[in-house]
DNA sequence: TTGCTAATAATGTATAGACATAATTGATCG
DNA sequence: CGATCAATTATGTCTATACATTATTAGCAA
C-alpha cells in the first residue's frame, strides 16, 4: 500500500499501542533513533509525533521524551462512562454490590457474545449501582477475557468493574444506544421502582483496534439519572 | 501573547470561519498568498492548514484549493441531529407538522432563554416529527436571532427547522442532555400514547464560538426510538 | 463540437539545517 | 549536605528548497 511515510511511523506507533505492546507510561523512542530506524529526516518524524500528541496518544516533554499516554478518561466524549466519579462529584455516597458473576463461553446464538468474544470466554458479571444507598442504576456487563485477561483474577467486591476497566484498559471506540423503557419485573425490583416506571437505558460496547473488550447493559432510575454529552472542538 | 507563528495562523483563519466571515464553501487564501501576508514559509502555513483540515474546519484540494468545509453533520458525534435523514434511511416517509411560531424576546426569568439570545430575539418553534404518519417526536426549539438572522424569513412549513440548521449553520460545541421521562398530558397528546409511557428526553444546546444558536426539546416515544451515538479514533 | 493531451497551479511530502525552549543531570561552590 | 548554575539532551519552531501528485484549464486535433 502506497503510504506517505509520516503516515506509516505515525500508524505503526499507533500500532504498538493499541496492541498493548507500548503500555501507557512507556517512553517510545527519541525522534534520532527513529530518524536511525526510517531513514529519514527529523521533521517527518516529528510529523507522525505530533498527529499521534494532538489525539491525545502520547505525550511529548522537551529533554525527557515522548511517553504513551495514560487512557484518557473520555476526552470529550460521553459522559456516561464513569459513574462512580459523577456520583462522587456530586457529593453522594457511591457504593456497588455484586449480584452475580461467572466466567462461561459465548452463548453462539446471542448475536453480541460472539461478536464480542470470539472463541474466547466471558465474564459476566451483574450488579447495582448506589448513590446514598439508594438504586440508581442495574447492570449487567459482559467482558471479553481474551482481551482483558487480568480481568479474572480481579476481585470484584465493592468497586465498579466499569471503573476498573477504564483506568486499565484503553478503549479507541465506542458505540451506545440509549432508549427509555419501561422497568420490567426484575429491573424494577432491583432499581425499587414500580414495574412500568419509565427507565434510561444504555447499551454500550467498547473495542480496542478491532477487539470487543465490553458489552454493558445499564438500566437507571429515570426520575434519578440524567445524561450528559458534550461535544465539541473546545481547548480547555 | 507569545504564540507559535503556525498556531497564530490557525486561529486567525479559525476565527474567521467561527465568526461567519469565511462562509462554508468559501475559497481561502492560497498557500503563498498566506505566506507573503504573514512573512514566513510555506512549511508554516502549510502546518496551520493541516491542523485546520484535521479537525475538519476545511478542505484542501490539490490544485483546486482549501475551502470553508461544509458543516459536517456529526462526523462521529451522535447520530441524534438529523432526524429527517434518520427516518428516511430507515425507508419511512418523513412529515413535519409545525405547531406553533413566534419571535419574542427572551424571557429572563428563565435560564436557558437569557444565556442562549442575549438581548436578542429569540424563535421559538413547536411541532411534530411523524414515521409513517406515525407521531415519533415532539419539538420545542429556541433559536437565536441574532445568530441566525437568516431563520426569520424562512418558511417552515413542512421541513424540520433543525434540518435547515445543520445544513446552513455550523456549529462547534454541542452539549445533550438526556434522560427517560413519563409522559405528561401535553406530550402523550401530541406522540398519541398514554400519559405516563417512557418518552425518551433530549435537550440540546449548540454553539459557535460563544454565541449560542439554538436550544431544543425533544421527546421521543420510547418504544420507537433509540439513539444511537458512535465515538472513536476510527479513520474512514 | 468532441476528445485527447499538455501546461499549469495548487496542495502534499520530504530533506537538511538552524536556532529556540525546556527540563534533567551533573558539577561546582558555599 | 544542599543550593545554584551550567552543560546536555530532547522536543518545538521555522526556513528554504525540491520534487511529487492531482485537478483544472487551455490548446489542439479529429
Amino acid at each position: 500500500m502506497r503510504m506517505p511515510l509520516h503516515e506509516r511511523i505515525r500508524r505503526d506507533i499507533e500500532a504498538a499501542i493499541l496492541s498493548g505492546e507500548l503500555k501507557p507510561g512507556a517512553r517510545l523512542p527519541v525522534e534520532h533513533e527513529l530518524m536511525r530506524q526510517y531513514a529519514c529526516a527529523r521533521m517527518t518524524v516529528s510529523k507522525a509525533l505530533s498527529a499521534l500528541s494532538s489525539v491525545g496518544l502520547i505525550d511529548r516533554r522537551k529533554r525527557a521524551g515522548s511517553f504513551v499516554a495514560r487512557p484518557k478518561v473520555h476526552s470529550m466524549v460521553l459522559d456516561i462512562p464513569d459513574l462512580e466519579q459523577e456520583i462522587l462529584q456530586r457529593g453522594q455516597i457511591y457504593r456497588y454490590r455484586l449480584l452475580r458473576r461467572q466466567v462461561r463461553l459465548p452463548d453462539h446464538s446471542t448475536a453480541g457474545e460472539a461478536a464480542l468474544a470470539g472463541r474466547g470466554q466471558l465474564l459476566l458479571i451483574e450488579g447495582v449501582h448506589f448513590a446514598d444507598e439508594r438504586p440508581l442504576s442495574f447492570e449487567t456487563r459482559l467482558v471479553s477475557l481474551s482481551a482483558v485477561p487480568e480481568m479474572e483474577a480481579l476481585s470484584l467486591e465493592g468497586a465498579s468493574p466499569g471503573a476498573w476497566l477504564l483506568k486499565h484498559v484503553p478503549w479507541t471506540e465506542a458505540e451506545n444506544r440509549i432508549a427509555a423503557v419501561p422497568a420490567d419485573q426484575t429491573v424494577a425490583r432491583h432499581l425499587n421502582v414500580g414495574t412500568g416506571a419509565a427507565c434510561l437505558f444504555v447499551e454500550r460496547r467498547t473495542w480496542r483496534g478491532n477487539d470487543g473488550i465490553t458489552l454493558v447493559r445499564q438500566h437507571f432510575v429515570g426520575s434519578a439519572y440524567d445524561l450528559i454529552a458534550r461535544f465539541g472542538s473546545s481547548k480547555l
